[in-house]
DNA sequence: AAGGCAAAAAGTGCATGCAATTGCCTCCGG
DNA sequence: CCGGAGGCAATTGCATGCACTTTTTGCCTT
């Protein structure tokens, strides 16, 4: 083969696989109903059809691929349906997070939360989206390891990245950053005086408000969004 | 090959040792760190080890297995923590689910699980385990599909499968069905007067206490089960 | 000109073969 | 007797080839 298969380094070849895949679904680089051509993937990539293949599989698996038997893989294509159902079960799913937050965070994790959520203040003066939406994912990271449940944990995790293609433009409305940062300070501060009602109502609002945000982009995210490969 | 691979007729190949090999571990006959050599396993099903592989891929996305890079599969074994953790996050997937069924659910959707609750009334009567266990599969399937969240549903379902190795011996619990149809009972009563609250609280304490009774199983689920290699 | 049918092209599904990695067993040194 | 290095067997990971299914295209019929 040519070049050492340089992008992406470590892990196997299908981890590989499904990263490269993975990362231009999420992106929003492959859109969604897009075909997915074993061969030319396999090409693309230089590798062979079967690593192709299994990462095809993993990533229907995880939701970001639509495999139809004998006619090929497609980008999944959600439904507004479908994906209002997403949006309303992490909503659910965060609340639990933050209810369980509120109750067994050790108190480490609590100044953690407090400390991060405080920096995370910084950006929010400074305009800055960007580092702000570090600190956004550092948040509710902290959120779903401190409900000290493993798989809520995971499915947690499962559910948000299958919602990162629809939620990367949220910070872009006008005002939403300082919003978002309100939002958060009424869960940390429901969790820190130990309320789990109160936080899990606070994490259910801020994840329905981010979902009407999207929603007004996932309409028109149908326009090309195609750069540069790669 | 051989025969016409006749165990386990359509859908693809790999489907079919999905089903296969997801049978034996959801049965228990297959047992959490059990090895899951690809050449045997292709072997034992008269196909190649292609198929094998993906089929474990495919499971180990779902859970049932778990796959170490260049070491093998083995039937995924999981801590006494971790199981804790999905049991209670199967309750409160349930309490979702009920919550949303008791807003949700259409007229005749109320009607059908009312009907089917009470059918399931007799095999409580007359003792009947394995009907009973058909009936609370269906219960439970009813609530999922009443919640009219695709993607809930799906994570619960994904969720149960997952727990069904360690749920199969519950109902051997001496009074365990009339309990668990009283149980059932409080749910569907909650869910009749739109009682949201009710229903989630009624679906929440009906999995913790099957994950209690599976508890006591779990624990003595070390004993050699192995048979004959299928 | 439009519709339908058939043959070819394309692409998936599975089998098989080879390379690479792991685990084990042996042998040597301490 | 124990610990480690090296080689061997077993098993996984990936590549390639063939068969079958689906889709497209071009021609023929109406």
């Amino acid at each position: 083969m040519s070049g050492k298969r340089s992008l992406i380094r470590s892990g196997t070849t299908v981890d590989q696989m499904v990263r490269a895949i993975g990362d231009r679904i999420v992106t929003g680089y492959l859109r969604p109903g897009e075909k997915l051509d074993e061969t030319s993937l396999a090409a693309r990539f230089d590798v062979s059809r079967t690593p192709v293949r299994e990462a095809l599989g993993r990533l229907s698996a995880m939701g970001l691929v639509e495999r139809r038997p004998n006619r090929g893989a497609i980008v999944a294509v959600v439904t507004q349906e479908h994906l209002a159902s997403m949006f309303e079960s992490m909503a659910e799913l965060e609340a639990i997070c933050a209810r369980f937050s509120a109750e067994r965070m050790t108190s480490s994790e609590r100044r953690g939360l407090e400390i991060e959520h405080q920096a995370s203040a910084r950006m929010v003066q400074l305009g800055a989206e960007e580092d702000y939406e570090y600190f956004n994912t550092e948040f509710h990271s902290r959120l779903y390891r401190g409900a000290h449940n493993a798989h809520i944990h995971e499915l947690t995790v499962m559910t948000r990245s299958r919602l990162a293609p629809f939620r990367r433009a949220q910070f872009m409305l006008p005002g939403r950053l300082a919003k978002s940062w309100q939002e958060h300070d009424l869960i940390v501060t429901a969790i820190m005086r130990g309320d789990s009602v109160a936080a899990g109502q606070a994490a259910r609002d801020h994840v329905s408000i981010v979902s009407e945000a999207s929603a007004v982009f996932a309409a028109d995210d149908r326009k090309p969004i195609r750069r540069h490969v790669a």
